[in-house]
DNA sequence: GACGGTATTGTTTTT
DNA sequence: CAATACCGTC
């Protein structure tokens, strides 16, 4: 045990050692936050804390498993019996054996994901025939969603609306709950809101987890919303165990409802609470920790926290302008070719991080053409596909037949017959009998106006379902999966179209059989329940496999956690990063400055930001400026970098050269840019500050005309090393000096 | 009731 | 430029 405190700085160590009463950790990025969290559980442990009284709350499924695996090592066996998982599984663990509790609800609840929502909240909105130009569904969604993370309930929403508008959205509330409670659903706001509603209304239960959990501690503190804030201070009420970790400068999720003031107010919340700041950082070199620093100072309230480091100072970073996406793209590829040929970096240390999915596309097209190997996060998700899903609303009605969401979603699929018309019969007869619409389909001779054919397939309809219902109980889940494929005719559609793109589809079902097969050995029960927990609540980044030698392409956001020795980070245009609907709005735009900071900080050893002069936006191309974060970076750790070398052949592999090496930078007098077009030797900013490249020639009032040899920073933040042949070499700064291209 | 065509619509980030 | 929604035809 003491072998693996040694190892800890003197705060690190104290962060450990204080166990008993509220502790604060303030968490720089890349300061061994995950090593404290885990040496305190084993601490714990150590002391003689049995591990079913420690609760610890991650972000991820993927930080939970990747913690539970360090404490394992440490620990051994025990560390399965910890309470360790993100909010949302927390809650459904908790729900499943104490919803019952609640009114209205079964243990045998299914999850929906918002895309099952959304297609609830339509049904809604036109039941009560609004007008979807007014209420788009989306907005809808998400009025409804932050309601329930600040754990407004119906009638709370009903009371506080003092509009029209938000009248008519309390009523879309009151139906959608309605209708998810029939059909015994939760979405993933329903799982924080009725924990909290459940602790709060139920004394015997509250005590009995107030009691269990003597330890708790909650990682990304900064950002959890309303009810996960009260989640955990009702939990820590009896034993105030409560250790959170977190970094202000590092919220990123405000529009999901996280409240940063959730950290910021921790001490007077708790006020014998304990805090302790972590400023060392051992991720990242001096240099992409000052542009980090220097970045996120600009933003105002901001409690001062500087992060250093022993480090080397490190490369610089470099900065790549490029004409447009596929410019861009390219420069990224031919970098990583570079790196990983000439400097045998493997490509699985590299990756490449974008503020919106939509600029996965053109990075993924370089890809494929140059032949890098890559793993996209996120973006289309595996359980998003169309036949995943059809199979998981099938797994779903088998486990909850009041599922109806999931019942409407196979009810033709594979096609049986039954059409919108007598989909509509059966529905009118739920609604008017005020039973399940699965009632209906397994009763097809109760309701008026069926053909004797839609009869029939209903009939056989409800008998697979019960079958497979029947069986459900007892096969492990990947067999379930694979009768189920087999007796719904699913599969056998599939292969009767004998196309390329069925192929792909029933290669994807083998790949949800492997992960049922998988989650068995994950050490849980094999059963459906369990399956359809993990499968809502697991996220791709939980399953991305990132040790592989492949390149990861991922939004800023599911970069949050991790860390990687080659960054690059693009799309740095404003309107993109910052994203437009955030540029009017302070808070948001702050907060896109602390999205800015974690791309940084992502980075061990090398960081590239790239952004381009026009990009096509659904359809047509705009032109954008130059983000405001990069001139916020200090120009002196900052290198234009340009493309040099042949124009691409046709055919074949481009032959062409990166001059942006990792040390010492030398730039060709012939700047070509790598899309094969020649690059005019200067461009002009759309701010009207001239852009200096490496060859050009400036003219000086005073020492004559010289020719530039370094060009540092961007816009008029540019510094510009000019060789006169008179006066030797100069470094001027763009914004002041006074020189004229010639 | 199925299918294929055209119109329309919309893009931030995710548990 | 998608992806989806809706509509008209078979």
């Amino acid at each position: 045990m003491h072998h693996l405190l040694d190892r800890l700085n003197p705060e690190q160590l104290a962060a450990v050692k204080h166990t008993e009463g509220p502790l604060l950790i303030m968490a720089g990025a890349g300061s061994g936050k995950t090593r404290v969290l885990t040496c305190r559980i084993a601490y714990l442990l150590d002391q003689g804390v049995a591990p079913y009284r420690i609760l610890a709350i991650t972000f991820t499924n993927k930080a939970a498993a990747e913690m539970r695996e360090r404490v394992n090592q440490m620990v051994g066996a025990q560390a399965k019996d910890i309470w360790l998982s993100t909010f949302h599984a927390f809650c459904a663990k908790f729900l499943r054996m104490e919803i019952e509790n609640l009114p209205g609800y079964k243990r045998n609840f299914v999850i929906y994901d918002s895309g099952d929502s959304q297609s609830v909240i339509k049904s809604c909105l036109k039941e009560l025939n609004l007008d979807d130009k007014m209420f788009a569904p989306n907005a809808t969604q998400s009025a409804i969603s932050n309601a329930k993370n600040l754990l407004l309930d119906v009638r709370d929403f009903a009371r506080q609306a003092d509009n029209f508008h938000a009248e008519k959205v309390g009523e879309v509330y009151k139906l959608y709950q309605q209708k998810l409670e029939a059909y015994n659903a939760l979405d993933f706001d329903d799982l924080l809101m009725l924990t909290v509603q459940l602790l709060q209304q139920n004394q015997t239960v509250r005590e009995k987890y107030q009691n269990k959990f003597q330890y708790i501690m909650v990682d990304e503190y900064q950002d959890t919303n309303r009810a996960q804030y009260l989640l955990i201070r009702i939990l820590a009420e009896k034993h105030h165990n409560l250790c959170v970790v977190g970094d202000a400068d590092q919220s990123i999720y405000g529009w999901r409802g996280a409240d940063i003031r959730n950290i910021l107010d921790f001490e007077s919340d708790y006020p014998q609470a304990k805090s302790i700041k972590l400023e060392q950082n051992y991720r990242s070199t001096q240099v992409i920790l000052d542009a980090a620093n220097a970045v996120i100072e600009h933003n105002a309230d901001r409690k001062p926290k500087s992060l250093w480091t022993d480090n080397q100072a490190g490369e610089t970073i470099s900065c790549y302008k490029a004409q447009n996406e596929q410019d861009e793209a390219h420069f990224i590829a031919d970098t990583m070719t570079k790196l990983n040929m000439v400097y045998r970096r493997p490509f699985g240390s590299m990756a490449v991080l974008y503020r919106t999915n939509a600029q996965s596309r053109a990075l993924e097209t370089a890809f494929n053409y140059t032949g890098i190997p890559y793993t996209i996060v996120g973006g289309v998700k595996f359980y998003d596909r169309k036949e995943i899903r059809d199979i998981m609303a099938y797994l779903r009605v088998i486990f909850n037949p009041e599922d109806t969401v999931g019942l409407l979603r196979i009810i033709n699929v594979p096609r049986r017959g039954i059409g919108d018309t007598t989909i509509g019969r059966l529905m009118a007869y739920a609604a008017e009998n005020n039973v399940p619409l699965f009632d209906a389909v397994s009763n097809p001779d109760l309701v008026p106006g069926l053909k004797t054919k839609a009869k029939q397939e209903l009939e056989s309809l409800a008998a697979l379902i019960f079958t497979l219902l029947g069986k459900a109980g007892t096969l492990p889940v990947k067999d379930l999966i694979n009768l189920t494929m087999k007796e719904s005719g699913y599969l056998a559609e599939l292969e009767k179209e004998d196309t390329p793109q069925a192929e792909s589809r029933i290669e994807n079902l083998k790949e949800l059989l492997t992960v049922a097969k998988q989650y068995v050995t994950e050490g849980i029960e094999d059963n459906l329940e369990n399956f359809l927990s993990h499968v809502a609540l697991v996220a791709d980044i939980d399953t991305a496999e990132l040790a592989e030698d492949r390149a990861t392409l991922m939004t800023l956001h599911s970069a949050k956690g991790l860390e990687f020795p080659i960054v690059f980070l693009t799309g740095l245009e404003e309107g993109i990063f910052p994203h437009t609907r955030t540029l009017m709005n302070e808070e948001e735009l702050a907060e896109e400055r602390r999205l800015c900071y974690v791309g940084l900080t992502r980075a061990q050893q090398k960081l590239y930001l790239t952004y381009t002069e026009e990009r096509t936006l659904y359809g047509n191309t705009v032109r954008f400026r130059p983000s405001p974060f990069l001139t916020e970076i200090p120009p002196n750790l900052m290198d234009a970098v340009t493309v040099t070398g042949q124009k691409a052949s046709s055919f074949g592999q481009p032959a062409r050269k990166i001059m942006a090496a990792p040390t010492g930078t030398v730039h060709s007098f012939n700047a070509i840019h790598s899309s094969g077009i020649v690059n005019s030797s200067s461009a002009v900013h759309s701010s009207g500050a001239v852009e200096w490249r490496t060859g050009d020639k400036a003219q000086h009032p005073k020492w004559g005309i010289g020719t530039v040899i370094q060009v540092r920073g961007i816009g008029e933040n540019q510094e510009v090393h000019i060789a006169f042949p008179n006066n030797g070499v100069k470094t001027l700064s763009v914004k002041f000096a006074p020189l004229t291209k010639v």
